[in-house]
DNA sequence: AGGATTAACTCAACCTTCTTGAGCTATCAA
DNA sequence: TTGATAGCTCAAGAAGGTTGAGTTAATCCT
């Protein structure tokens, strides 16, 4: 009568796996650690862990580290992630072209490569999906038994929404689970996110974000999205379109307008194009900046207005650690919006001890979501899946 | 180096209390239910379900209601929750008073009772406590044993944060944890949150929220919370303040000003105040609307626009099911507000197959902080544990 | 009406995984 | 050199879920 989540019971071998994604995330979250630190941290037994330990050396996804001394008592034989032991395919599908990265268990990117996107039926996406990861992942020599999976990057908002239109492209595959299909097509288990998802995820694997738990991710795509992460895991609302901050009201030379209207790619590329200035790419847009373009500095400078709104919006209502800034935005841009906002002076992000920053700017550049899609499986890797909605 | 969140490793142990929690929360969700039904939904054996339930009988939570034939093969011998196994008891601490009552595993309120709170220090405040826990449960003719634990509701934010002062009240808690505290005090687990999330939960376990997994909660208190469940667990942010909804910036009259400066309970008395008239209760609010007074519908007028735009924050930000507006408002002006904002025409909560309305009122009246801290004891048991932050 | 089919549930043996406690070993401190 | 400390392994044990055969009570079909 009532639905309830996909939450599922655990057996000895479901155990055997959560604890494998404990032990994983505890050793990369160290850096270096032995059986004790982790058996500690984690609750299992020395000897649980050990056991882990042996099954992890021998999937070949940690490697011994040498022995630290120090203290008293024996000394803790050190083991640490092996990079070349897993490996994650990011695929970013884009209306002009696809877009597909290969990194490793570290979250060190390997090889990057574009595929200009022909018609758009889903049956040539699906072949040049394919086809794309198969070539990244002979390029960079991975072999096809230590490819952990496959994570694909999509523009949301998903489903029949009341900002259909503008996630157009979504349409065709309203009749079938993305993820089921992609996963059947390549034999690999695959996870489909939307951009600003797949940006903060790429922010914890290997970006500014690592170790952080709980953060967000403002991200610059067509329009302007959130990537919403609470204890590690994303928050993805009801209908997985949490985080479409772009259409949330801010006011703006004294009116109210969604807020992508005058902070987004889009919003600066109309802007400048009323002034005569026409920008097809991120170098364009950066030129723009460098020359300082009436049209330019007047967008940076109603943008700031809304964009810290927006700001403290997400810290009150999330309580972040930090808010990153990324995406399909120049770093001199996005490093100006950084300088140029002003947070505010009352909100529960203000703390003594803070060790974070308010606002960051994001580290991956503009293969962030791209890379954000691999970083997704990798992330899965050390992420705990007991009584986690799937 | 880097902090991880206190995740922990599955046992055998774990894994039992963990099913016990998921068979419990199918019994729940389902009304009544038999042990192959709740196999084939939480991926579990027959077997391991028909363990569980023995224990559940034997420890009084669940109860035999029957036996459904309706099909093929051998009739369904059903389950249903026992309302008298287990209860909650929840407590509300005010400035100047402290709230408790007692909830049965069904959600069912027993009994509530009020004791004015003296002075305002922490040995006082938690003898009073003790007493009026032991006073409601001795009224409602519960046993100790049959006590699930204590959920206690403070005002937030917690800890020191830009917005102490106005939680100015919660310092004499900052050198220990006030979970830990308590739960020394009374000798039974406790739960400790802020009003607004216990309100959430409240709808959950005995409200309109029921069945619901995602959603939001807009809390009237002295101030406005948020209250923001998704996946059946509340988001609590990094540092337990998130959902600090008042803050947010929204447009009101021309200007830029705080949400609960113009949309709170605190905002409308003083409304009414500069205009001479005085109100303290809640029944002074209603006969204000009553009477129509000008300052109210003022109030109320000046109140839509600014609430319009926070919902439709939340809506796009969080993705809910729906969102319960409640708290210390009376009804009457909490359906005048829910009839006079505009949601907006884009928003990702637009749907063709919505189920649930986008705007409800919550059901549990002025009591639901109050309420929802006993909820949130019943909504543990329903709550599988492993893989969650504690 | 009566056998076939279906589905829920139980029983008992088995399997996986974690825990426990004894024992070993390498380091530091006295 | 000896004792204390701490990491780690070994082997036995315990907890709990799974499996497959068997029982029971309905409906379906001839």
């Amino acid at each position: 009568m009532i639905a309830m989540s996909n939450i599922v019971g655990a057996n000895a071998e479901r155990s055997r796996s959560h604890n494998r994604q404990v032990v994983l995330g505890r050793v990369r979250a160290a850096g270096q650690t032995g059986r004790a630190e982790i058996a500690r941290g984690s609750g299992l037994s020395t000897q649980a862990v050990s056991n882990i330990i042996a099954d992890l050396l021998e999937d070949g996804l940690i490697a011994e580290q040498g022995v630290r001394a120090g203290g008293r008592g024996l000394p803790v034989v050190q083991y640490g992630l092996n990079p070349s032991g897993g490996y994650a395919v990011g695929v970013e599908i884009r209306p002009d072209a696809i877009f597909a990265t290969v990194l490793d268990l570290c979250g060190q990117a390997l090889v990057s490569e574009r595929q200009a996107l022909g018609a758009g039926d889903r049956d040539q996406i699906t072949a040049d999906v394919q086809a794309l990861t198969a070539r990244v992942t002979a390029a960079a020599g991975v072999p096809h038994a230590r490819v952990l999976g496959v994570g694909i990057v999509m523009p949301g908002p998903f489903g029949l929404t009341g900002l259909s239109g503008s996630g157009s492209e979504l349409l065709v595959w309203q009749d079938v689970t993305p993820a089921k299909w992609f996963s059947d097509a390549l034999g690999l288990p695959v996870i489909v996110e939307n951009d600003a998802n797949a940006a903060a995820v790429a922010e914890r694997v290997s970006g500014v974000a690592q170790g952080l738990e709980t953060y967000a991710f403002l991200y610059f795509g067509s329009g302007l999205g959130l990537g919403i992460v609470q204890n590690g895991r994303l928050i993805a609302g009801a209908y997985g379109n949490a985080g479409e901050i772009g259409h949330i009201p801010v006011p703006s030379a004294g009116g109210i307008v969604p807020l992508e209207a005058v902070v987004s790619r889009l919003s600066v590329q109309e802007h400048l194009r009323a002034a005569g200035v026409h920008v097809a790419s991120g170098a364009d847009l950066e030129a723009a900046f460098a020359a300082q373009l009436p049209a330019m500095t007047n967008w940076l400078g109603a943008a700031a207005e809304p964009l810290s709104h927006a700001l403290t919006t997400i810290e009150n209502l999330l309580d972040p650690e930090t808010i990153i800034l990324g995406g399909a935005m120049p770093d001199v841009i996005l490093d100006h919006l950084l300088a140029s906002v002003t947070l505010a002076e009352r909100s529960v992000s203000i703390r003594a001890a803070r060790t974070t920053p308010r606002l960051m700017r994001g580290a991956s550049g503009r293969m962030t979501a791209t890379l954000g899609a691999a970083a997704l499986v990798i992330n899965q890797e050390f992420t705990p899946q007991i009584a986690a909605a799937s």
